[in-house]
DNA sequence: CTGTATCCGTGTTGATACTG
DNA sequence: CAGTATCAACACGGATACAG
C-alpha cells in the first residue's frame, strides 16, 4: 500500500512532487481552495477522472496531511474533503504555474474552466496597480454556486458565500465570465445571448473586467531542424 | 505520436501541467536553470531517471517550446540542450514548490541533492531582511563544478563559471554545503571530514550559512480515524 | 446518492541490452 | 557518450457491481 516511485532527491520542488506529482492531485487541490468538497462535486470539476484515480489521489493527499476527511454533523452526514491549513497554503503554487502557462504558445482559453479555476484565475492575474483605490463588493453567482469577491488595497479576496450586501451582483457560467474577462467579450453580447446577468453598478463590471491583463505570449522557438 | 492524455481544461495551472506534469519533466527543467547540459550531465543528476524517457522528455518540452537542441560549434561538437527564454521563466515554480514542500511533514533533507537543486534552493530561501547591506562574491566549487554567488541587496545571483575575484571560495560537495547551510553542520567539523574547504572570509562564511532559514513544519494532521 | 472494490484494455514507465 | 529497442511491471481510465 506504499507509493513505488519516489524521487529520491532532497530538493524541495522534487518533494513537492512526490506528493502532488501524480496526475489529477494538483487539480484536486484546486477544486478544494475555496472550501471542503464532496465527492461528486469534485468528481463533477474534473472533467475525465475515473472514480477510483479520485478515490486514491484523496486516500493520498490525507496520508501526507494536505487534505483530512470529515462528517458533517447530522442531519447532513454527509462527508466532505477539505485542505488542512498547510494544504491551503499551496496556492501559490496554482499562481506561478498559472502564471508561466499563459505565456505558452499552446495555451487554449477556450476550453472548459471550473468555478475554482476562474476564481484563482482573479487572485493570479489581478493587477494591483488598476485596482488599488478601488474598494467594493461583488457578488457572483456562477453556476449554482455563490461567491463574495471584495476588491480593497489593490487585491482581491474571494470566498464562497452569498452577499448581504453587494455594489453589483454578477450570473454567470464561469465560461461566460471568463470570456468577458479574458477574451474582451462584451457584458452586453453575453447578456443578450443569455449566460450573463448583471445586476447594480454596471461602470463597476465594466471596470473590474479590466483587472485582470494576461501576461503576453512568449516567442514560440524556431522549429527543430 | 500525440499526447494522449490532457486535461481538456483552460485552467493555467492545468495547462502548466500538460506541458512539464510528467513524471521526471519539472526536474529535467531544474537541471537546465543554471545553463545548457548534457544528455549524460542531466542523467547523472537525476538518479532514477531511464535514458529513454529523459529522451522523451526533452522531445516533449522541445516540443512545448521549453527546451532547444544546440550543437556546439566545432570542435566541441557536442549537442546540449538548453532552455528558452520562456523556460528560464519557470523558476518561481520551484521557489513555490519547494518553499511549500519544506513545510510537509514527510520532508527528508538527507537524500542526495544535485549542484542546482541546491543552489536553486539558495534564490528560494534567502532572507532578504538578513542578507540586506550585505556584498560579497562567493566562488563555490561543487564537485567538479564552479559557480560565482553574488550578494547584493539582499538578493543572491548564482551563474555557473569561475570567479577572478572572490571574497570566499568554498569547495565541497552539494550535500556537505546543505549539511552546512540547512543542518546546522559547522564548518570546522565538514572540513575535518574531508569533504568542504574554505578559503578566503571565514566571518562571510559563517555569515553566509545564516542567510537561508528554513520555514516551520506544518503541523500533521489526526491520523484518519 | 456517496463512495468503494474489481476487472480489463491501453498507455506509460523503467531496467537491460544494444547500436552508431 | 548519446541515444534506441525491447520487454515486463505498473498506472490510468472506463465500466460495472456493490455497500451504506
Amino acid at each position: 500500500m506504499e507509493r513505488k516511485r519516489w524521487y529520491e532527491d532532497a530538493c524541495g520542488a522534487a518533494h513537492a512532487l512526490d506528493i502532488v506529482g501524480e496526475r489529477w492531485a494538483l487539480l484536486v487541490i484546486r477544486e478544494l481552495m475555496f472550501g471542503p468538497r464532496r465527492f461528486g462535486e469534485l468528481r463533477a470539476n474534473l472533467p475525465g477522472i475515473s472514480a477510483n484515480i479520485l478515490t486514491q489521489r484523496l486516500e493520498g493527499l490525507e496520508r501526507e496531511g494536505v487534505v483530512v476527511r470529515r462528517k458533517l454533523p447530522p442531519p447532513a452526514s454527509v462527508q466532505v474533503y477539505e485542505l488542512t491549513p498547510w494544504g491551503y497554503e499551496a496556492e501559490p503554487i496554482f499562481q506561478t504555474l498559472g502564471r508561466w502557462a499563459t505565456r505558452s504558445p499552446t495555451h487554449d482559453p477556450t476550453l472548459p474552466i471550473s468555478n475554482a479555476s476562474l476564481l484563482l484565475s482573479f487572485r493570479t492575474m489581478i493587477d494591483a496597480a488598476k485596482a488599488r483605490g478601488l474598494g467594493a463588493t461583488i457578488a457572483l453567482r456562477l453556476g449554482n454556486e455563490d461567491y463574495v469577491a471584495r476588491l480593497a488595497d489593490g487585491a482581491i479576496a474571494i470566498a464562497r458565500g452569498e452577499a448581504e450586501a453587494a455594489d453589483l451582483r454578477i450570473a454567470a457560467t464561469a465560461a461566460a465570465l471568463g470570456a468577458a474577462i479574458y477574451g474582451g467579450a462584451a457584458f452586453e453580447t453575453l447578456e443578450a445571448q443569455g449566460v450573463l446577468a448583471l445586476e447594480g453598478d454596471r461602470a463597476l463590471a465594466r471596470r473590474f473586467a479590466t483587472l485582470f491583463p494576461l501576461p503576453e505570449k512568449a516567442d514560440a522557438p524556431p522549429p527543430p531542424a
